[in-house]
RNA sequence: GCGAGCGUGGCCAAGUGGUUAAGGCAGAGGUUUGUGGUACCUCCAUGCGUGGGUUCAAGUCCCAUCGUUCGCCCCA
């Protein structure tokens, strides 16, 4: 088409989707602030060494699908792909980890990444993400594990799996790295095409493979938990049976490999059966080597991001779409009558009611059908009978009624009129 | 980056080479200068994503391009 269209991969938020999002900000907003996690805000663009450096230079995601361009000063920046890297900088930078103790963080909104359009996948998406920094305790792993699980839960999301895993130290990695492709060479052929080519660069990523050959080749492969210290071991343990107490189910998977290379030790993903292949709901995992890895102090950290575009189109399928409340809807013809309804609207807004006024000027007949639909619970008329006698006809949609009363004693039955509508919302049974 | 499907008015759609491109919803006007979830009438695409091509004839066939959908890869 000739019109400017939105870019590839990108999506305008129009008003009859936005009320989703609305909703999963505020539930997530209550949740987290009632869990002592306060909001940070960073920007969308960084320098891209950042990235490069703190998500790994051979990942995908730093390796083919960044927004990366120069400034006008030459200077190489990238749109953020995930969360964490930048929440990140900006403790170290600010000096967060002088504050003592803890720190609980939380973040939303977009990131990029250059990737092709699918069900559930987005070149810009947005992603509600927790950081917890500066505890290496297992407790730590578990609080925020059922964060994301009762943020999910909160809003009424069913038929969701979380997925765990220890994928150790940088230590126990190293020895299950070798283990792993002493294991595999013998089959090298009989890998496919990519897993053929991860064998060197990145072993681990071959157990989640899809090819069915390959799956069952690293079915008998050694488990990386054979290959954990006895902190890890301990830290892991301690992680499930956490989980246990609070009654959170969980399926252990010595397969599940995040794609960053910051995790270490916990690695969990929540995933979705009513999604389509993008399934991952929530991924997160400790990264206890990232804030010094950027030049921070020796900091241990946990957390996760949760893709908010998965998250709706979930929401949208067990809710349907809440209609606006409106307390008024203002019909109106004539000219006098039509100015004294702007007025009246006006005044009403002012007294805290919601109210829509109809500006068509075109019959009543139609005013009274848009009125309908608008799901007001009181129609004012006011044509110019009632402009003439300052009067005004105030129609309960519900039931019909309606009683000609004065425009100043409309305004003076607040109270009451308030309390009918809210009686008309919450019928008592 | 790779593979497959699809693209008709604001929305949903029929149409499978032959004359003026069904229908529904929404919208506008009217029957009814003033009373709604009902009815009836009228109006609402010189054009079928875009650009080429084949043909006497193309929404219908071919090519390209853009977008979209579903997979692969990967992730939220």
């Amino acid at each position: 088409m000739g019109i400017i269209q939105a870019i590839r991969g990108t999506r305008d938020l129009l008003p009859e989707d936005i009320v989703y999002w609305q909703k999963v900000e505020s539930v997530t907003r209550k949740l987290l602030t009632q869990a002592a996690y306060q909001e940070i805000r960073t920007p969308i663009f960084e320098g891209t060494d950042l990235f490069e450096r703190g998500i790994g230079e051979n990942t995908d995601v730093v390796g083919k699908e960044m927004y990366t361009f120069l400034d006008r000063g030459d200077r190489s920046l990238t749109l953020r792909p995930e969360g964490t890297a930048g929440v990140v900088r900006s403790y170290i930078e600010h000096k967060l980890h002088g504050q003592g103790g803890v720190q609980r963080l939380w973040y939303t909104g977009p990131m990029f990444r250059y990737e092709r359009p699918q069900a559930g996948r987005q070149r810009q998406f947005h992603q509600i993400g927790v950081e917890l920094l500066g505890s290496a305790s297992a407790r730590a792993d578990v609080e925020v594990i059922a964060l994301a699980n009762d943020l999910l839960g909160n809003l009424g999301l069913k038929n969701l799996t979380l997925s765990l895993n220890s994928v150790g130290n940088g230590e126990d990695r190293q020895n299950y790295r070798e283990a792993l492709v002493n294991y595999l060479s013998p089959y090298q052929q009989e890998l496919d095409k990519d897993s053929q080519e991860r064998l060197q660069r990145n072993p681990l990523r071959i157990l989640d493979s899809k090819d069915q050959r390959t799956q069952e080749i690293a079915q008998n492969a050694p488990q990386i938990w054979q290959y954990l210290g006895e902190n890890s071991r301990k830290h892991f343990d301690t992680v499930q049976q956490l989980l246990t107490e609070l009654g959170i189910a969980y399926q252990l998977n010595h397969c599940l490999v995040r794609g960053l290379d910051y995790y270490s030790h916990t690695a969990f993903e929540i995933q979705s059966s009513d999604l389509g292949a993008q399934a991952t709901v929530c991924g997160g995992g400790r990264y206890d080597g990232l804030v010094s890895q950027l030049g921070g102090p020796e900091t241990p950290a946990v957390g996760w991001a949760i893709g908010m575009e998965r998250l709706i189109l979930l929401l949208q399928q067990i809710q349907p779409k809440p209609l606006p409340e409106l307390d008024f809807y203002l019909v109106s013809r004539g000219e006098k009558a039509e100015s004294q309804a702007l007025i009246l609207a006006h005044k009403l807004r002012k007294l805290d009611f919601s109210v829509e006024l109809d500006l068509s000027g075109s019959a009543f007949n139609k005013q009274f059908k848009r009125a309908d639909r608008s799901g007001a619970a009181i129609c004012l008329v006011l044509g110019d009978e009632e402009a003439h006698k300052q009067t005004v006809n105030l129609k309960w949609m519900g039931t019909k009624e309606q009683q000609a009363i004065a425009q100043t004693e409309l305004l003076g039955m607040v109270e009451q009129l308030r309390q009918q509508i809210e009686a008309q919302k919450n019928p008592v049974i």
